[in-house]
DNA sequence: TATGTCCATTGATTTAAATCAAATTACACG
DNA sequence: CGTGTAATTTGATTTAAATCAATGGACATA
């Protein structure tokens, strides 16, 4: 638990005796594609942050359309906000979780920070509590950005904006020629991040193809032009 | 410039000498109806709180579409995310304002609070910092239910939900027989925060007015049936 | 190699909301 | 107190995307 404390980044860099403290309360949890880590309004026990595999966070409607928040890749946390919303009070009592999440890969190995053990050293540790600034805003930044696409871009904008940004985190040398991404969610995922219905994204990747932008495999995606797709994106 | 910094939540409780400190540095700024307080992109000074009037944050599309991310009412802060996310940094070179901000009130008063002079006491305050990560936290919380809103509701839920919202924070005793809301923004800007159009907000409105929910006069608008309202809005 | 299940694609149709256009109302200012 | 301008409402039409429906793989298992 130790070594697994040290590489999440809110956690890193910080000495060893801290780390060892908070191994010390942490749980690690594994969990297979579409297993629920909590339900919405479940009772709060504390945030986490993923290990490895991948998660997402959503909501449910009450006709059952489903929209991913979130998409939790390793070494990120999440589920803080009921922690940090209300610090100085004592017991957790009536703290929900305020949506759902799931492994959507299989053994995704997360690990649960107790809310109640992680408060007190929060509250007392001036270096922590800087790093959870700097994540949440992080976390802002990027949910601003997720609502100004829904809110001011169309689905093919939107899936652009969205394969540039795999493409652009995706480490390749060979980005000049065109390179081929892979998708680590399924198009029912991607569509409830998109915020659109799956047939809808269907029929933009293929237009894409068709206009010669993207060339699909199922969850490979070969960009033939990335610069097209991104002017797509910011238009 | 004391008097004013000790309301701000943010603030308040804070010791005396270093609710002086804080207050040398700050700078009050008075807006009209329309006046920018900044532009997106513009260079990060810091970040504000509002004293009296209102503001919005918002981002502007392509094509000249608004969406209103935030309604920031008296005593509230925004515009913090540059600050927080990078707090190592030395300079603030680079960093840029995400949104736009714009008074919508005559003689809207707002306190900046400089970058620079701020990272240095929250990194040296643990009080400080904790305060500031609930107000982030309550953020990233409206946030998540504002993307809840766009994604999964229609137009007519989110502006039920919208009035409910201003209905269930106005305190009034009169609440059992009905009572009126005054909106604090205009059509335009309520539209605009519900992600909708002008016109269909409009429509909106007349029919729930056809439909004996509400009675609409201008900015006025009487609530007939606050549990229909909230029915609308939660399904 | 067949078979069932899941997932993705394609087609047809509907629908909510945007846009375009006009009329009406509110409102600021001389 | 009119007059012009902006804000709002109402009407007609278009459009993007959702929904409904069917088909077409891919893949695992017997």
């Amino acid at each position: 638990m130790h070594e697994v404390i040290k590489r999440i980044p809110l956690f890193s860099g910080l000495e060893e005796g801290m780390v060892n403290k908070i191994s010390e309360f942490c749980r690690l949890r594994i969990f297979n594609k579409g297993d629920i880590i909590f339900f919405e309004s479940e009772p709060y026990r504390g945030f986490y942050a993923v290990v490895s595999g991948l998660v997402k966070v959503y909501k449910i409607s009450r006709d059952g359309r489903e929209h991913i928040i979130h998409i939790i890749a390793p070494f990120n946390t999440f589920a803080e906000v009921p922690l940090l919303e209300n610090l100085d009070k004592i017991t957790d009592d009536d703290f929900r979780y305020p949506a759902c999440s799931m492994a959507i890969e299989d053994n995704t190995k997360v690990v649960l920070v107790p809310a109640n053990e992680f408060r007190d050293i929060l509250k007392n540790d001036l270096n922590i509590s800087l790093r959870m600034l700097s994540g949440l805003a992080k976390r802002l930044r990027h949910l601003n950005h997720h609502i100004e696409e829904l809110t001011l871009k169309d689905v093919t904008k939107r899936t652009a904006a969205f394969l540039i940004s795999v493409y652009e985190n995706t480490s390749s040398n060979s980005k000049l020629k065109g390179s081929t991404i892979s998708l680590s969610v399924n198009r029912s995922d991607m569509a409830a991040y998109l915020g659109t219905a799956i047939e809808t994204l269907s029929r933009t990747l293929s237009r894409l193809q068709a206009e010669g932008i993207i060339e699909v495999t199922g969850k490979k995606i070969f960009i033939k032009n990335a610069y097209k797709l991104k002017e797509i994106s910011l238009s």
